[in-house]
DNA sequence: ATCCAATTTGTACAAGTGTACAAGACATGA
DNA sequence: TCATGTCTTGTACACTTGTACAAATTGGAT
């Protein structure tokens, strides 16, 4: 057989699509970017959205897969304030990392989902529910259980700003650094990690009840 | 003089905007919501380009306005963390409120950015670096004077995950709704800007240094 | 009533869209 | 060598896109 050019075309797709979204973008764009001919699109993939799908498929499993493993680890930690840090942390990165292939992280990816989502692209808005609610609840699950009492709708709201930072961080790095005046390196994914995570963790930790004050290593003071 | 169907257009050109993007929604598709045909557009706006411009100017302005002018309420405060839960107030609300005609704000318009900057239209993003970046420079300055010794790095980062969860929750407010099982409701604005609120301030509050303890009348263990 | 400028309409155009499909190119097993 | 199944190409189709512009319509001032 000879080599398919349907996993130079995947990628490529998802490279235009995660920078100018799924509508701007034509078959014939992607084609020319891969050096094919928009025929080999229809005959690997059928239609458009199914083009689209296949992107999914490819990175979800992955993807959802290590923030469980990585959460697994977290949830092994006792402390509940390392915990909890370790658990953000554990959504975060293979979110942020780029996709060195099998990991099934991928900025690249991530950013797409964001920009997809933003579009309100029917067919993406359905695909990513599937495909991601089920790993959001069991984040938000393990969060409430480091955090007592409390609210599912402080829970709940917190993780969604938690998502909405992330996206923004990759649709728009050039707003930090323009806004820094060159300052702070907006394509710096590692700070933007670090950064995300101290801050969603001062959000999160906000939410305890003090008078159920578990033990804490910590400072509780300030942060 | 007739009556001109121009703002009527520029209402239903926003509200499909935000709803799908600026790519997927055609001319005529404004034209048919509007009740006109596709002539009108050419005649008032000359090119889709500038009816957004236009779309822009039409709420950039009162918007910022309205911000500015709670800022300088919010500058009054005295306590420091009192401030910093105002300033971030002053920053939030004109971005969520429903534009009652004047005031400026909308959360449609909010909308509206937040899936023109995902979708990376050049033509937008242009406008709005020109039109927010000021106002938010002004806010990170009155940001980290509440916040004693923050990075800017930390303030900027942070007001780029402020702005990712502000638009987030108005793209996709169902997600909330979801992962509560129903119990939160994903569409009500003025919970969404007090967890918003909420959320940030802690986010904000953590940056600062405890060792140059300023009076602080609130409690500083946990919230 | 008549004129006029502002507005709206209808229609045309070239360019680009997703999709379909016949024809060719290629490597591999017989 | 040749037949076969896999892939690639080129091209055609019907449709939508943004834009342009002449013709019709409108409502107020004279």
């Amino acid at each position: 057989m000879r080599t398919s050019a349907k996993e130079p075309l995947l990628r490529n797709a998802a490279t235009l699509f995660s920078r100018s979204g799924y509508n701007a973008v034509s078959l014939r764009d992607i084609a020319k970017a891969a050096g094919v001919n928009v025929g080999s699109l229809t005959y690997h993939f059928g239609s458009k959205a199914n083009l689209l799908r296949e992107i999914y498929a490819r990175h979800t499993l992955p993807m959802n897969a290590r923030r469980l493993e990585l959460l697994g680890e977290a949830k092994r930690i006792s402390n509940p304030d390392e915990r909890l840090m370790a658990i953000l942390r554990a959504y975060v990165v293979p979110a942020f990392v780029s996709s060195s292939d099998g990991d099934g992280g991928g900025a690249e990816f991530t950013r797409m989902r964001a920009v997809l989502s933003a579009e309100g692209n029917p067919d993406a808005q359905a695909i990513i529910a599937d495909a991601f609610d089920e790993t959001s609840r069991t984040f938000i699950d393990a969060l409430g259980e480091c955090l007592g009492g409390a609210s599912v709708e402080g829970l709940v709201w917190r993780s969604q700003f938690l998502l909405g930072a992330l996206y923004y961080a990759l649709i728009n790095p050039e707003r930090v650094t323009r806004l820094s005046n060159g300052a702070v390196d907006g394509d710096d994914r590692e700070a933007a990690v670090n950064q995300l995570v101290e801050a969603s963790y001062a959000s999160f930790r906000s939410l305890a009840v003090p008078s159920t004050a578990h033990q804490n290593s910590k400072e509780t003071i300030d942060r």
